[in-house]
DNA sequence: GCCAACGTTGGC
DNA sequence: GCCAACGTTGGC
C-alpha cells in the first residue's frame, strides 16, 4: 500500500465534486509533468489511499481522503485539440500521458489547512511544503499520511 | 496582481 | 548538451 497526495484547484474540481459522484470514480486528467506521471505509471496501485488537497483557493489544505480506483491508462485529453491539456506530439499508438481513476473514500472530521500542515513537526519533510514545489501528485510516507489524519481529528485552534 | 521558483522549450 | 527565455504554479 502506497500513500499519495493529489492537488486540485477546487474551482476546477473539488473534493466535494468527487464525493457527489461517489461511488463513481473520476479520471484524473491533465497531468503533464513527467515526475507525476511516473508516480502513476510505476508505483500507484488500485486501492492506494490518497489525500485530496485544494490549492489556489481561499482555504488551501487537505480536504478529504480518496482512493486509487484503476490501473494507469492513457489520458484521452492528450489527443483532443479542444482540450487545454492537448499534446500534439501524442498519438493513440504512442501516448505520452497517462492517468488513474480516483474515487471518494472518506470525509475528514476537519479539513487540515496549509498553515496547520506547516506548523506540524512530523510533517517537516512533506513534499508539498518544500519551497517551490509544483508537483500535482506527490508520495506520502505512511507516517505523514497518518499524521495528517490525526490532525484532522481535532478542530484547528485558531 | 505580485513574485519566487520551477519545468520545458528551443536556439546554438 | 548547454542555458537563457518563457510559461506555469501557487501562496499571499
Amino acid at each position: 500500500m502506497n500513500y499519495w497526495l493529489f492537488k486540485s484547484e477546487p474551482h476546477v474540481f473539488s473534493f466535494a465534486d468527487l464525493k457527489t459522484q461517489a461511488p463513481r470514480p473520476e479520471p484524473w486528467t491533465g497531468v503533464r509533468n513527467y515526475q507525476a506521471r511516473n508516480f502513476m505509471r510505476d508505483q500507484m496501485k488500485p486501492g492506494d489511499l490518497a489525500l485530496f488537497y485544494h490549492s489556489s483557493c481561499p482555504q488551501p489544505g487537505v480536504a478529504g481522503v480518496i482512493h486509487i480506483a484503476s490501473t494507469p491508462y492513457p489520458d484521452p485529453t492528450q489527443f483532443l485539440p479542444s482540450e487545454e491539456a492537448f499534446d500534439p506530439k501524442a498519438t493513440p499508438a504512442h501516448p505520452i500521458w497517462i492517468l488513474v481513476d480516483v474515487a471518494w473514500e472518506a470525509d475528514l472530521p476537519h479539513p487540515v489547512s496549509l498553515a496547520r500542515l506547516r506548523e506540524t513537526p512530523a510533517l517537516a519533510d512533506l513534499a508539498i511544503l518544500r519551497r517551490g514545489n509544483r508537483l500535482s501528485i506527490t508520495p506520502l510516507t505512511p507516517d505523514e499520511f497518518h499524521a495528517i489524519l490525526l490532525l484532522s481529528q481535532t478542530a484547528p485552534t485558531s
